[in-house]
DNA sequence: CTGTTAGCGCTTTCAT
DNA sequence: ATGAAAGCGCTAACAG
């Protein structure tokens, strides 16, 4: 079924069925609707690839994701997907299981692909090559989540969120306050998130603790020694939303509540935290709209023949989640 | 960056650069191995949109799912995607947001871009439109957790898990046993699971209660009454996962235990359930299995030259994941 | 083993 | 308002 076919059964050149169909107005009425009825009866489909060779434009935008198995990244690409529908773009979303080989080929398979652009969340922007190829063959990307003054970004401000978090759990009497995170080489979020939490314990006079847990398997373990140490913390600051209800799992595992005994918090604002008991306390992120916000930055440049450069980056505003897995340090008294 | 400027630098005719990368053994090594570095030192990259025109092959699989929001298809998704990396296949995902419309749109999509198969999750294989107008063109599809006779599909036995799971509760001494689902028209397998409640309850003796939500937002509300309704069920079967887990929640915000006053059982086996606590019983669906099956069979059809048919469906066996959230019935006097 | 060439389906000048 | 024709980058005969 080409336009070939359409033209023919028609009565009319193959140019003007391209224009039928792309410049409505520079066809007569009468010629445009015979065009569209013949094609509707052949169920023509105009050829994505012949049009992409032609135009030398795809209406795809590549999407580089570490995994879709953490709601952070699902709910992200659920923005893109519906912002990228908005304007007129398919999305070709890659994911990357965490290896940062496979950024690399990543973007080597979206460049094949004729991508338009490219939304990406690196492991590090500071040190990607593929990050440093896409800047060599002058392809427009964001990155999402990530956060560096050399490139356009998408992100909150992780670091001062842990800060302000920090405050307000120093704020409910806790004085024992252990980080929890991944392994903090993988993720320049993940360093944000520390560096957000070295100072927010500076400020409030407090001993910082990390539990450091590089492969998540390990992570119910790990949490269990640290709950069972010596000086137990009153309150654990998680780095994402799926380490924090394991920690929850863990506390409870280990007899204990939350948060009467140890206080729980996340980072992210997954949509299941709501449903969780306790629900989780978290710093929410706008997931879908930094999706959104990522397409809207890429298509804009798209549209205006540019880069998208790092001085279009966008913080956009966290929140907090009240949540139930938080609360005051002396709540411990057993009820 | 095209194959001419790797021909021409490389002193060769394209026909030899393209042998050199996609038939090495046609080529002399000392050719193969220069058209090879200079392509790499150009940092050329095959257009896949001419190779797929010329060729009528993408390599790309098509994948329309209802949403990534529920874990049960991201976990799908990352099966597709592996198996089809593995396979050398790329993958094109749609998603509907359950509106039947947007699967046609979706289908639409996809046959414009040229995929060479799709794999989809539909809302009912027997009227879908989506699904006619692929027959229609004759392009290769495989249903992922659907099931339907005239189609090749991929999924568990849905309704015989489900009476399996009744006679399970039964033999807990649950006499009182309500189902939750969504809305029960949005997909046969809500329809599967309820046959199975329904000949599960029959062949137990029992009297079948269903809760049916339509609006996922109304959940808390209809649960609440649900529980604190006269006859209050001490077994709450749920549809899935993500409706456990709301369950639980209702359970507890009315005051009640889970699964001492009320056992609640998810189906999907999505990852999470396993970090929560209570961690849910639920029915367990090899969900990247599911996945990476329809991408075999697909395949395996692609190469063949056939279409798939309705005689390759699989059914994958599901288990049951003990839990915490399930419990005997008399486990209800207060500890 | 290598080169020449046609053509996949489409858009877009350039004519008319 | 419409048509003729070139050409996007690639592969696959076919020729040598």
């Amino acid at each position: 079924m080409s336009i070939q076919e359409v033209a023919r059964q028609a009565g009319v050149s193959v140019a003007t069925v391209s224009r039928a169909f792309n410049l409505p107005d520079k066809v007569s009425a009468e010629t445009r609707e015979r065009v569209e009825s013949v094609a509707r009866e052949l169920g023509y489909r105009p050829n994505a690839s012949a049009r992409t060779l032609r135009t030398q434009r795809s209406r795809v935008l590549g999407v580089v994701l570490p995994t879709l198995l953490n709601p952070v990244f699902a709910e992200c690409l659920d923005g893109i997907a519906h912002a990228a529908a908005e304007l007129g773009y398919a999305i070709l979303p890659v994911t990357t299981d965490y290896q940062i080989g496979q950024e690399e080929r990543a973007v080597d398979l979206l460049l094949s692909e004729n991508v338009d652009g490219m939304i990406l969340v690196v492991s590090n922007p500071a040190t990607s090559i593929a990050l440093q190829r896409l800047r060599k063959v002058g392809a427009p990307y964001v990155l999402a989540y990530n956060r560096h003054a050399d490139h356009p970004c998408v992100s909150v401000d992780s670091e001062l969120a842990v800060t302000q978090l920090v405050t307000r759990l120093a704020g409910l009497g806790h004085q024992q306050i252990a980080m929890v995170c991944g392994q903090l080489s993988a993720s320049d979020r993940a360093q944000q998130r520390y560096r957000g939490f070295l100072q927010g314990m500076q400020a409030a006079g407090l001993a910082p603790r990390l539990l450091e847990v590089p492969f998540i398997d390990d992570a119910a373990a790990a949490l269990a020694d640290l709950i069972q140490g010596d000086t137990r913390p009153t309150a654990l600051l998680c780095s994402n939303d799926l380490l924090a209800i394991r920690a929850i799992r863990a506390v409870r595992q280990a007899g204990l509540r939350v948060p009467e005994d140890i206080s729980v918090t996340g980072f992210d604002g997954i949509a299941l935290g709501l449903d969780l008991t306790p629900m989780l306390s978290t710093v929410v992120q706008p997931n879908a709209r930094i999706g959104a916000t990522s397409v809207e930055l890429i298509v804009q440049a798209l549209i205006g023949g540019t880069l998208p450069g790092s001085e279009s980056s966008q913080i956009l505003s966290h929140s907090w989640r009240a949540g139930e897995s938080c609360g005051a340090a002396d709540a411990g008294s057993p009820a």
